[in-house]
DNA sequence: CATTCTTTGACTAATGTTGACTAATATTAT
DNA sequence: ATAATATTAGTCAACATTAGTCAAAGAATG
């Protein structure tokens, strides 16, 4: 049986709204409150089961009148493609190899060709100006790997 | 909802005025009274989301019959708009002036929304993984500038 | 019993609000 | 003209109000 810890009782009460509504904007400390449990385990919850894996926006704004909001997102087709692709990029890659993964991408009518030009700056060598290799290529997988999860939905 | 803090407020009014008019010609004493805050506040609201970045002109001038002018710029009518964005981004830039110039591309149709979604994606503090903050800003600069140079050529 | 998941709270970071002080410009008095 | 005064806006730092991070402690799981 699901549901004994605290965890997964916030989780069924957000998704329950947003069975309901396209998204929820909460304030953390009210959600908190509302559950008795301190604020930082709101940021648990979304943490752990909200992902975007898992179809699910997150942003948030601090300060007065600050807010999360979640966001349930339309998962696309290719993320299967994505996946695999991820996975071979892992934590590092070199920028021959990162092309060749934007030009799949592109050849499996993933991306546009001007996206797939623009994600192709986004990985160049020389935009980094960083003079470590591995460092380099540690980003270059960085960038990479959040492009790809950013085609894993639409809007 | 977004905007419940007064910052917001302010700005959806003075948007939407603008939204008719070119431009606006405020005395900062009126709107802070209108909206029951202190002066100064409206040089924040400015400073926060009336920069060039977001497309608007700022002008003041003090003493009787002073006032606070916004304008709101075509950039795209100059042919140097790419030029005069990356000299605002200069060397380093922070995440929230990239979204915004990022923004107004979209604003400007200048990028399509999937383009400037993916753009936004590479500008994200998230994705660098960098505690410097400014490694992580001049990375940014660099990034953007790389991004807004590919857009030149038309493919 | 080892491992993973959950809970907690101290500390950090981002954003917004306020007011005292400063600066610029216009108006009035001399 | 010049000086004094009034009338605007600008700056900056303190304080307020949110959310984020991280690691340690506790609980559950297999």
């Amino acid at each position: 049986m699901e549901g004994q810890n605290i965890s997964d009782v916030i989780e069924r009460y957000l998704k329950t709204i947003l069975a309901d509504s396209e998204h929820i904007e909460i304030r953390r400390s009210e959600i908190a409150n509302l559950f008795d449990v301190v604020p930082s385990q709101i940021n648990y919850v979304i943490k752990t089961r909200f992902t975007i894996q898992n179809g699910y926006l997150v942003e948030s704004k601090r300060g007065g009148g600050g807010y999360i909001r979640i966001e349930k997102v339309n998962l696309l087709d290719d993320i299967d493609v994505l996946n695999s692709l991820i996975k071979v990029i892992g934590t590092s890659i070199s920028e021959r190899d990162a092309v060749s993964i934007i030009q799949t991408l592109y050849d499996e009518n993933v991306v546009s060709r001007r996206e797939a030009d623009l994600m192709v700056v986004a990985i160049d060598k020389s935009t980094y100006s960083i003079s470590d290799r591995q460092l380099e290529d540690a980003l270059r997988a960085n960038i990479l790997i959040s492009l790809l999860n950013r085609l894993r939905y639409e809007s």
